[in-house]
RNA sequence: GGCCCGGUCGCCUAGCGGUCUAGGGCGCUUCCCUUUCAAGGAAGAGGUCAUGGGUUCGAAUCCCAUCCGGGCUACCA
């Protein structure tokens, strides 16, 4: 039996990367069984939550992490339609099929009659749950009503007995049925609740195993209950443990960035999202640290998946972003920077800056302010860096000078060139070396650290870095 | 409140009854390298394995209780 998994979003936002860290594990999974599949499947069935745009999102952001995946509303397959609210007649018909053999039955309750009801309860300090008013209504007078009445399909849960399932990752779980409600299965206005579709869907589709959030645990029983209510048998759960914020609740909005689009635009890397993402709540169990996606497919194991929750750590990804910047040779790293740069800035000379920036960057947003000096005429300098500490400006200006003398003559204007110049003016003036580069450095970038000066100069002209050089003695005098 | 899950350095984690005087990575500190900043290299601080009881010759590892944290508790997913 091959592997069949799949992910299945809501359309309800853009990706979150909570739920891409869930993809992953599935994606590996496919992956790793040759015969392997992977399916998207969209869960639509909350018409009033739906964002358009979102099923965009969704396809951008896994692509963009290089999940491909085999069957889905766009790419059809062997189980279409892939897309919930499309398979309406098929939940129909099954939770009809369930009230004609009594798993369930037609309920009647208005929504105030409901909300009521659990205030009731709240006050009398009772578990708010269905009252099952409507469980005994015989069953030839309920469809009698249904013809006409508005009313949704309840799932009859068994009086007492528990359910179970020996999870991949949690191990054995029971749950008593006495915790458990008579769960709406088809909604008044005709829709599957998500309770009926994703057993309905994982079922038809033969998803094999289910892997998800470590959130839908206690919805498990549940979906339990309607798998025996068809008399099916439900496929192997592996529940997966939660992305968590710094506070330790489910990493959400307000601890920052959580959707996949944001990190794209902060730069960061694929290959890096997916090696730290893979690491939160699951270890290969080795001391290694660094991940391809093809090597976490080879590597991954569901039973060695956490049980606890493992926090969002920006430190730790900002270090595998790094690291992933450095791998990748720099004519992919000029293409990964080119929708960060201006689209005016000259390729070939960016190109050239690349590999002395290369390790200077955590994220592909930072290269811009980094070598932004190289291009365009104009520089605003700063007086208080153009003087080293425990220099004066006037000598200063004469260190400025001279080196400026050094160079409108040197040939090649070559780093290696511009070193001797420089260590010979620094000598000359009585400087340390130091000192005169932290002025010219000052000088010509604008700014107090950057890529090496002596590349950087050559890289920025004669012309020009003598320009700044002048305008940087007139400032401080 | 009820049900379920969890608890190893600040964070991600190794560990699955003895090799643990608890290992690695991030972050932090110091040093080396050095034209700045990084990167890289080296060293270091940091954990009474939530707590208390058992079981055992032996427990971070097994059991129980307690505490703390989280999730769920909808005609949301």
């Amino acid at each position: 039996m091959s592997v069949r998994v799949r992910f299945a979003p809501s359309p309800t936002g853009s990706l979150h990367i909570g739920s891409v860290r869930t993809t992953l594990y599935n994606y590996f999974l496919a992956r790793k069984d040759a015969a392997g599949r992977l399916i998207l499947r969209l869960e639509d069935t909350d018409q009033e939550r739906l964002v358009p745009g979102a099923i965009d999102s969704i396809y951008d952001g896994l692509h963009w992490f290089g999940i491909r995946w085999d069957e889905g509303p766009r790419e059809g397959g062997p189980h279409a339609p892939y897309v919930q609210s499309e398979r309406l007649p098929l939940y129909q018909a099954r939770a009809r099929e369930l009230v004609a053999g009594a798993a369930a039955y037609f309920c009647f309750c208005t929504k105030e009659r409901l909300a009521q009801m659990r205030a009731a309860q709240q006050a009398r300090g009772e578990i708010t749950r269905y009252d099952r008013h409507c469980r005994d209504i015989p069953p030839a007078d309920a469809a009698a009503r249904a013809k006409d009445e508005p009313h949704v399909i309840r799932l009859k849960v068994p009086e007492e007995g528990t359910v179970g399932i020996d999870d991949l990752v949690y191990g054995h779980i029971e749950w008593p049925l006495n915790a458990i409600e008579d769960q709406v299965l088809l909604k008044s206005d005709g829709f599957p609740t998500y309770q009926l579709a994703v057993v309905i869907d994982d079922h038809d589709m033969k998803i094999d195993p289910i892997i998800r959030g470590e959130e839908w645990l206690p919805s498990t029983p549940k979906h339990l209950l309607v798998y025996q209510a068809f008399g099916w048998t439900p496929p192997p759960h592996a529940h997966v443990p939660n992305v968590l914020g710094p506070d330790g609740k489910k990493l959400s909005k307000r601890h920052g960035a959580t959707q996949v689009d944001e990190f794209i635009r902060e730069g960061y890397l694929p290959e890096a999202m997916v090696n730290f993402l893979a690491l939160i709540g699951w270890s290969p169990g080795t001391e290694e640290e660094i991940f391809t996606i093809d090597e976490l497919v080879t590597r991954f194991q569901i039973e060695q998946v956490h049980t606890a929750g493992g926090k969002w750590d920006r430190d730790r990804l900002d270090w595998f972003n790094g690291q992933w910047i450095r791998r990748l040779s720099d004519d992919e790293l000029l293409r990964r920077l080119d929708a960060f740069l201006p689209a005016e800035w000259d390729r070939g000379l960016v190109r050239q800056v690349v590999p002395l920036i290369k390790e200077r960057m955590r994220t592909l947003a930072e290269a811009k302010d980094q070598i932004a000096f190289l291009f365009g005429d104009r520089l605003e300098q700063d007086r208080s860096l153009l003087v080293p500490k425990k220099r004066e400006p006037g000598d200063t200006v004469t260190a400025l000078s001279r080196a400026t003398v050094a160079l409108r003559f040197l040939d090649p204007f070559a780093p290696e060139r511009i070193e001797q110049a420089i260590a010979a003016v620094a000598a000359d003036v009585g400087w340390t070396v130091r000192d005169l580069t932290i002025a010219i450095r000052a000088a010509v970038t604008g700014r107090k650290v950057g890529p090496p000066l002596y590349e950087s100069l050559a890289l920025l002209g004669r012309a020009r870095a003598l320009e700044r050089l002048e305008a940087a003695q007139e400032l401080i005098g």
